[in-house]
DNA sequence: AATAAAAATGAAAGCGCTTACAATGTTGGG
DNA sequence: CCCAACATTGTAAGCGCTTTCATTTTTATT
């Protein structure tokens, strides 16, 4: 009953305008290869000298479809995540859909709430981060399963487009085996809510069975993602009696920190210690030494998903599941284990 | 004239079910405090029964308002937007209000096709950053001034959210100058289709002129926000026959990676030149010396412009204009400029 | 107890657009 | 030339909700 913007025109006065009904005004914007040239000349001229532009919720009511999509990641402050809704971002444009993002800074219930949220607004499909929520959440998502995305991990019952977790881990710690490290230090981020940290700890066990070694629980410390998370860990790990020679850590936030407390312990990176982060974020250039990284696909991501995405709102058929390769970046930090005896 | 999802239920259905008009629902749900208690009750528990959601976009038609807001910024990918747009996602969705981000990589073409489309889009309140955009696009803003809320910068016309760019490069400068610098390089960010830029510049000139000393042309180097560009940057103004013996950059990425070009030339940071960046990042901590800087208040720009905004669509008046302090922080990358004599 | 004022509810008219269906104009084969 | 088949356009019925206005119920006042 409001008069929204008074000056803002209707797609009717278009249509008068332009001497046309409105059905074949509106048909100009959605399906302009049903009209006659003439007409769809005479309607757009109408459209230009008024100005017009669509209402977007008048138009969402009537098609039943939103135009958006929405994504709901743990944060935007990871460039992690950060490059990837940049590149999702981009590549929806090219379809004229909208993001709508929201973070949830890894609490569970923020997130199922952001799901609701976004699935109240009508987001023609919604593209979300793991596959590690509660039972609720899940259930909600089923009902929706042809518009929702997961990401950076695998879901059988979803389209996935993501990479291996686990290799990235395997491939990190490979590399320290490689160098000859026998007892490596793990800095994990935060593993509740998060099966990606959880894959790569297992990815970097299972490199070390395969070479006959193992990680014992006091050589993973779990420390939230910061600079100073890092430090903690590494604190902690080369603290112990018998400490690590390497320290893998699960992001490279994590790593450039425990570079730091090693740095102040008066070690040397990497004649003393080798570390190695994960993610291949711009830091790894602004460390020193320069930080070795498992490179992850994360602008892939973005751009797969919003293709992927466009496809299927087309209608058009694609792959279930698309996964990315990871890849070791190997540069300063790390190098081959000191020989310094059996003892420490 | 699709029914969009069978199995979602209509306001009406609630309605019939808690035996009330659809009217009664309706403001069950937007303004409680007009019914009765037993009535609301009957109502909600309805709502329950029948796991009703409503249809955000029919909501917006009939009322007006979207419960969207739209925020275009030049990248997500820099830290001081990503901290600002995470506080102010934060902030809105404690009214209910759903943020929609849109970014540009400092594009004015692009910028101004986001702007239009949230617009259309509806959105309740619209956040742009700095100040300097076509013509065309201000005539756009105009339109909508009541929404439209500026950030990082002031403008006369508009709400905004911001800092004194120019100060922060004051403080930067005088702080080099007080250390007994004369000679001060410049590296900036680029500065078309950006004026948080110009003004740090500005603010830098102003602190030399107070003293007596001058900024040559040769002296300012203007380069893509990155580490490289930072780096080309330092190589660059150190390549000069008489070569500063501070640099100054307007932003942390670009002051490390002026500090890398710095350690790769053998020169000692401060000892041989001082090094200060803006905006406080994560990274001035990971630098070695860790990198004076200048603070930013990024998070407080979201937390004020959610809190903002909240209040204008409650209808309450508000400043028209707020601004924030800047402040200088002192780390390890600046010094007493060297006293090798006049001549290098 | 009668009445004015306030509170709670309902009826119904849209919000601006899309689209099923009907109607009209064209075209070409027999 | 007539009629089926197609291409264009128009008519009008909603999409699911909010809100004005009218109506009924309740409460307060004298």
């Amino acid at each position: 009953m409001t008069l929204n913007n008074p000056r803002r025109s209707r797609l009717a006065e278009v249509a008068r305008f332009a001497g046309v009904s409105s059905a074949t005004a509106s048909r100009a914007l959605t399906k302009p290869e049903l009209l006659s040239a003439a007409t769809l000349a005479k309607v757009n001229q109408a459209i230009n000298t008024l100005g017009y532009v669509s209402h977007a919720s008048a138009r969402a009511l009537a098609s039943g479809r939103s135009g958006m999509v929405g994504a709901v990641v743990p944060t935007i402050h990871n460039a992690v995540f950060a490059r990837a809704i940049h590149n999702l971002q981009m590549g929806l444009a090219e379809g004229g859909l909208q993001l709508v993002v929201a973070a949830h800074d890894y609490d569970p219930v923020v997130e199922a709430r952001a799901i609701r949220m976004l699935l109240t607004r009508g987001v023609d499909a919604l593209v979300l981060v793991g596959a590690e929520r509660p039972r609720e959440t899940w259930a909600l998502l089923r009902e929706h399963r042809e518009r929702v995305f997961l990401t950076y991990t695998f879901h059988e019952d979803f389209d996935s487009i993501g990479f291996d977790n686990a290799q990235a881990g395997f491939l990190a710690a490979q590399h320290l085996i490689e160098l000859g490290h026998r007892r490596i230090g793990f800095i994990s981020g935060p593993r509740r809510s998060n099966d990606r940290m959880a894959l790569r700890l297992k990815g970097a066990v299972d490199a070390l069975t395969k070479a006959g070694l193992e990680l014992p629980r006091a050589l993973v410390s779990e420390q939230e993602f910061s600079l100073s998370g890092g430090k903690r860990g590494a604190a902690q790990l080369m603290g112990l009696a018998r400490p690590p020679t390497a320290l893998l850590a699960s992001n490279d936030l994590l790593a450039a920190g425990a570079m730091h407390e090693l740095g102040e312990r008066g070690l040397d990176i990497p004649g003393d210690v080798s570390v190695i982060g994960m993610e291949n974020l711009d830091i790894t250039g602004f460390t020193k030494p320069m930080l070795t990284s498992i490179q992850l696909p994360t602008e892939a991501i973005g751009t797969a998903t919003a293709h992927h995405i466009l496809a299927r709102l087309r209608g058009e058929d694609a792959a279930r599941r698309i996964e990315f390769p990871v890849a070791l970046v190997r540069r300063q930090s790390t190098g081959p284990a000191p020989r310094t005896g059996r003892r420490a």
